[in-house]
RNA sequence: GUCCCCAUCGUCUAGCCUGGUCCAGGACGACGGCCUUUCACGCCGUUAACAGGGGUUCAAAUCCCCUUGGGGACGCCA
């Protein structure tokens, strides 16, 4: 039997950190396994759902690269099926029509609570022999003793009270079916074997076999991951400025280092860190998970991203840093005007900021300087008023000659050796010049290398950015 | 409140199942140093944990029990 998982989320927010986890794992599991993996959007609940939502994970899915076999099952369009199977249960006795009010239910579970008992409906309308009418709803007839078990992939064996649970509604009020209902008739209808899931289900799952045993199909298997928690090792939210996955790719990661991340956080495989997607897929196993919550760490999420920055082909972050360069201006200029954007000249920047960059974030910003015309380019008053002195403008005039007399800028290491040569004669020290031609350069104190930037600049740029640090000065 | 789950450095984790090789290993972070034209990268080093208490055993991070701490679930949400 080949395996089939499945990641099905409820489209009422945009797909967080949690998700994307369990929807990796179950990816992996079934690629480890050369099973299927399956997408179903859980959208039953009307009221919350959106097609905004549901468009929006089905994007970060993508970005993440987490296909799905075929096209995606949608909940909502499948109300007949559930309602069939409900009646079906109807029939053969193991459901039955309840008349209970929600506040009626409230009473009952509230009671329970201050007697020291667990809050649940007591079932009161099992034996009454209802039929269908205005405000009733349908109730599972559950086992009212016995224990209900099963072998948790990750946790190990697991067993709970049938008396624990309480007749869950199989059908609303107004007709629609529920969570636990939809999920046993989708899963065993799609050939689901295994449903790996957030440990926030777990009291789900016994529930959802018992449904299984009473329709009489096949129990699959189940494995609940650990949750993530926030630094103050309460469930990962908002309050956490928990993020959405898409998030994430506009603060400037790379979807293989968040995959990578994501991977290592409750999974291991010895001592290894860094995994590419290959690796992934054939280490994979649910046997590796961890059965502790584990916190979420922004900096190793950085440290991640930087090892992937430094390992990209150069084209293919030319690409990305556009989207990024708009925000990437000092302060106003958040626009792309007058950027020098062409792909061959980003692709020759971006080698000399790979090694500097956590996020395409910070590489834009450091990219700046580079494609702004010398006209506007911005300099830092301080590093201008440091290291543009007048001694330091003498230098870099006597500098100027040079530079204009050299032929090849795409030889960095002659233009050292010019500069090296011409230090020596004066007897000089790198470090006089080195701050104040940066600064020419750049309008900044830290950079690239001085030589490598020219290189990138060219002859042309490099002269002009020169002559204006000049100017500068004079005033 | 009831039920369930979890417990190794600040964080992610290895080791635990199949006790001895663990005065507990790796990684991120932090700190210090080296390299160096700046900033980074890189390299080297330091820091720091078996929650506590009882057992079992010649021997326990590893097995058992209790305590404590943390988390989750208790919806006509999913």
């Amino acid at each position: 039997m080949t395996i089939v998982t499945r990641f099905a989320p409820s489209p009422t927010g945009y797909l967080h950190i949690g998700g994307a986890r369990t929807a990796l794992f179950s990816w992996l599991l079934a690629k480890n396994q050369g099973g299927t993996f399956l997408l179903r959007v859980e959208d039953t609940d009307r009221e919350r759902s959106t097609q905004a939502a549901t468009d929006a994970i089905i994007e970060a899915m993508a970005w993440l690269d987490l296909a799905a076999e075929g096209t995606a099952v949608f909940q909502s369009q499948r109300f007949d099926l559930y309602n069939s199977h409900i009646d079906t249960l109807l029939e053969t006795g193991r459901a039955y029509w309840c008349q209970c009010t929600p506040d009626e239910v409230e009473a009952m579970r509230e009671k329970a609570r201050a007697e020291g008992r667990k809050p649940k409906y007591d079932g009161r309308c099992r034996e009454l022999g209802l039929g269908p009418g205005a405000g009733r709803v349908v109730r599972f007839k559950g086992p009212q003793d016995g224990v209900t078990n099963f072998l948790d992939m990750v946790k190990g064996p697991t067993a709970v009270q049938n008396a624990e649970m309480d007749d869950m509604i199989l059908r609303r009020s107004d007709g629609s079916p529920t969570y636990n209902l939809a999920v046993v008739v989708d899963d065993h209808d799609m050939g689901v074997t295994v449903v790996l899931r957030g440990d926030d289900h777990v009291a789900n799952t016994p529930r959802q076999i018992l449904l299984y045993q009473a329709f009489g199909w096949n129990v699959p298997n189940f494995g609940h991951v650990p949750m993530i928690l926030g630094p103050d090792k309460a469930k990962l939210s908002k309050r956490h400025g928990a993020l959405s996955v898409m998030e994430y790719r506009t603060l400037g990661y790379l979807p293989e280092a968040l995959v990578n991340y994501l991977a290592r956080l409750g999974w291991s495989h010895g001592d290894q860190e860094i995994f590419s997607r290959e690796e992934l897929v054939r280490l994979f196993s649910t046997g590796n998970l961890g059965n502790s919550p584990s916190v979420f760490d922004v900096k190793k999420l950085e440290w991640l991203n930087a090892h992937y920055i430094k390992e990209s082909a150069p084209g293919r972050l030319a690409a990305l840093l556009p989207e990024y360069l708009a925000q990437a201006g000092p302060a106003g200029a958040d626009n792309l005007d007058g950027l020098n954007l062409d792909p061959g000249y980003l692709a020759s920047i971006v080698p000399l900021l790979q090694p500097r960059a956590k996020t395409l974030v910070e590489m834009a910003a450091m990219a700046h300087f580079f494609l702004v015309p010398t006209a506007r380019l911005d300099y830092d008053e301080k590093a201008v008023a440091e290291h543009l002195k007048p001694g330091s403008r003498e230098l870099l005039a006597r500098l100027l000659p040079i530079y204009e007399a050299a032929p090849d800028y795409s030889d960095h290491k002659a233009l050292e050796a010019a500069t090296q040569a011409f230090l020596d004669e004066g007897n000089l020290k790198f470090k006089a010049v080195a701050q104040p031609l940066r600064v020419a350069l750049t309008g900044k104190t830290a950079s690239p290398g001085l030589f490598e930037t020219m290189g990138v600049l060219g002859k042309t740029e490099s002269l002009a950015r020169i002559r204006q640090a000049l100017a500068l000065v004079e005033e």
